[in-house]
DNA sequence: GCCGTTTTCGGCCCGACTGTTTTCAGTCG
């Protein structure tokens, strides 16, 4: 059992107890455990063996012994229990916007629904609105909820498909009769969604490959088996699809398999011009001899194409930038200097301010800025003035210990809802790194919001505009804004925009990064990691830059730290 | 459920909005 498995049946025991209406407290202990566990940096497995396990804050008795009997069983009685009494639907309904644990609950003592296609029926009887505090209105927004729910269902998190692609590569990596085996599709490029993950392994005993495929016990279901390629449901209901080559094969396959579809069919056009013939077993010259492929860089060379790197090949003038050698140079992950966006325990984060040093210390990073919640945001304890001194008094001594190393001083400043800060100018004057973001009065008309942000973006402490458009993939789309006014906006007032890394944001979008990039707006690449595994997810955020074709003057965190402050406000 | 050299019981938990309401419960970040 991974840290996460174990954590998940924790976050659905506390979700099912909240639907079954148990006490506030004991759902919040649930929560807390299981975000403590998915934040570990060890296997629990090691700190239950070493004893420790137990010692950890927020974890007692009771949940030590579940966690004990989760790592023998793979699960626990409670929470079997609770899913006897919960049917699991609920958990589905209870994510409609505006259904909470309560509403849940009473969908299904009065009208029996237990999933939302039950609901759905429900609500188009009209039955839903003849429950206590819910009307008409929200009968009908419960319909369309479950229609935009079901269509974006499709869709899985780039995040959760890598995680699940990488992990099944190294599976296929260790079984002794495949050669090879590589993440392909657009989990390979690096598109923010996807509907699948597509892997390619090279193996001459396709069967067998398949075979230990379907062992592995992430695969839940088969859904379709051809001669060298199989389509799974996994765990958390990702399909994978596995395709089965030849040695020789390989690359031309992989490479098909990662496409884009229309990036491909563009190449082949371009081979066919040629007189070549390009395909997924191989690349034929005008004289029907097979050209030599080593590797990706051969099928381009042979083409006469520069090298495209995957998160490119959209056919968004790649190909013709590859043809006349003008194709960027993009940001990469080393060029990255510093994290500017990170959490403490001083908020609402896991790691102190030593851990979070050492764990940038440890990337190799020459600095990192320190920007904790401001004090409005009551929910994540949020630094006010006094505390904030406090905390960059703390700062200024443990830089002493450092001379490789800067810890900068920051703060994540709340706009407030009528444009203004949450803190006064005079202190913002002090710190080095100022992101303001937005984390309430979400429902503002579009004039407001973007009105809002500009507030924020003339502000002369104002370094950079966090998450700017509020979106949660999969969960929420952001609120309304002119995203175009505020890049103009930014570019005027030399303001740097964020791309924030969490994979669950990638805010800015590459869609509008590429926006800013044409309007000569800088750029910072930063994760806003509340626990130390979480600055890894930078390389989602340096993603988002590649597909929108940055290089690494666009962005301000692949200068050094001097020439870095130079860059800011 | 977790926690505690003031407590082994009684705290833990914030503020705003929204929709359905005639005074507020439920939801959300």
């Amino acid at each position: 059992m991974r840290n996460i498995d174990i954590a998940w049946i924790f976050y659905e025991m506390a979700d099912l107890m909240e639907i079954k209406g148990d006490d506030f407290f004991k759902i919040k202990a649930y929560r807390s455990a299981a975000k403590t566990i998915s934040r570990l940096n060890q296997p629990v497995e090691e700190l239950v063996r070493r004893g420790v396990f137990n010692k950890i804050p927020g974890i007692g008795k009771a949940i030590n012994a579940k966690t004990r009997e989760i790592l023998e069983t793979g699960t626990c009685r409670t929470y079997q229990e609770l899913l006897d009494q919960v049917p699991r639907g609920l958990l589905e309904i209870r994510s409609l916007p505006g259904i909470g644990p309560k509403k849940a609950r009473i969908l299904h003592q009065k009208l029996g629904v237990t999933s939302l296609e039950e609901l759905e029926e429900a609500a188009k009887r009209r039955l839903v609105r003849k429950l206590p505090g819910i009307s008409a209105k929200t009968e009908h927004e419960i319909v369309r909820n479950i229609r935009s729910l079901k269509e974006g269902r499709s869709q899985v998190l780039l995040g959760l498909a890598r995680e699940l692609a990488k992990e099944l590569v190294e599976y296929l990596e260790n079984l002794p009769e495949v050669a090879r085996a590589e993440i392909g599709g657009g989990t390979r490029r690096w598109k923010e969604t996807v509907s699948d993950v597509d892997i390619v392994a090279a193996a001459d005993d396709v069967n067998g490959v398949l075979d230990a495929f379907t062992a592995h016990p992430r695969v839940t279901k088969v859904l379709q088996r051809d001669s060298n390629r199989i389509q799974v449901n996994t765990w958390w209901g990702v399909p994978v699809d596995l395709t089965v080559v030849t040695v020789d094969e390989f690359i031309t396959a992989w490479h098909r398999n990662t496409g884009s579809r229309k990036h491909y069919q563009h190449l082949s056009l371009l081979a066919e011009e040629k007189g070549f013939k390009l395909s997924h077993k191989q690349l034929v010259d005008a004289y029907g001899r097979e050209l030599e492929v080593q590797d990706e860089e051969d099928i381009y060379r042979h083409l006469g194409l520069e090298y495209i790197p995957p998160e490119l090949r959209e056919d968004n003038g790649e190909i013709e930038a590859a043809q006349t050698g003008t194709l960027p140079r993009l940001v990469e992950l080393e060029d990255i200097k510093g994290d500017l966006h990170v959490h403490t325990n001083w908020s609402d984060a896991a790691g102190s301010l030593e851990e979070m040093v050492e764990g940038a210390r440890k990337k190799g990073y020459s600095y990192m800025a320190i920007t904790d919640h401001s004090g409005s945001l009551k929910i994540a304890n949020g630094l006010d003035a006094a505390r904030l001194k406090k905390q960059v008094k703390e700062i200024e001594k443990l830089n002493q210990q450092f001379d490789d190393f800067t810890i900068l001083t920051g703060v994540e400043c709340d706009i407030l809802a009528d444009g203004s800060l949450d803190h006064e100018d005079e202190l913002l004057a002090q710190l080095d790194v100022v992101i303001a973001s937005v984390h309430s009065h979400f429902q503002q008309d579009k004039e407001t919001m973007t009105n809002r942000i500009i507030s924020a973006i003339e502000h002369e402490h104002v370094d950079i505009i966090g998450h700017v458009s509020g979106r949660l993939l999969g969960r929420r789309g952001g609120y309304e804004l002119d995203v175009e006014r505020v890049l103009e906006a930014a570019a005027k007032y030399n303001t740097v925009m964020e791309i924030n890394s969490s994979p669950d944001r990638l805010d800015l979008s590459e869609e509008n990064t590429r926006l800013a990039k044409e309007l000569g707006v800088k750029v910072v690449i930063n994760t806003d990691a509340h626990d130390l595994k979480r600055l890894n997810e930078i390389e989602y955020g340096v993603a988002v830059a590649r597909r929108a074709w940055l290089t690494p003057d666009d962005v301000v965190n692949t200068r050094e730290v001097e020439d870095l402050l130079k860059n800011l406000k």
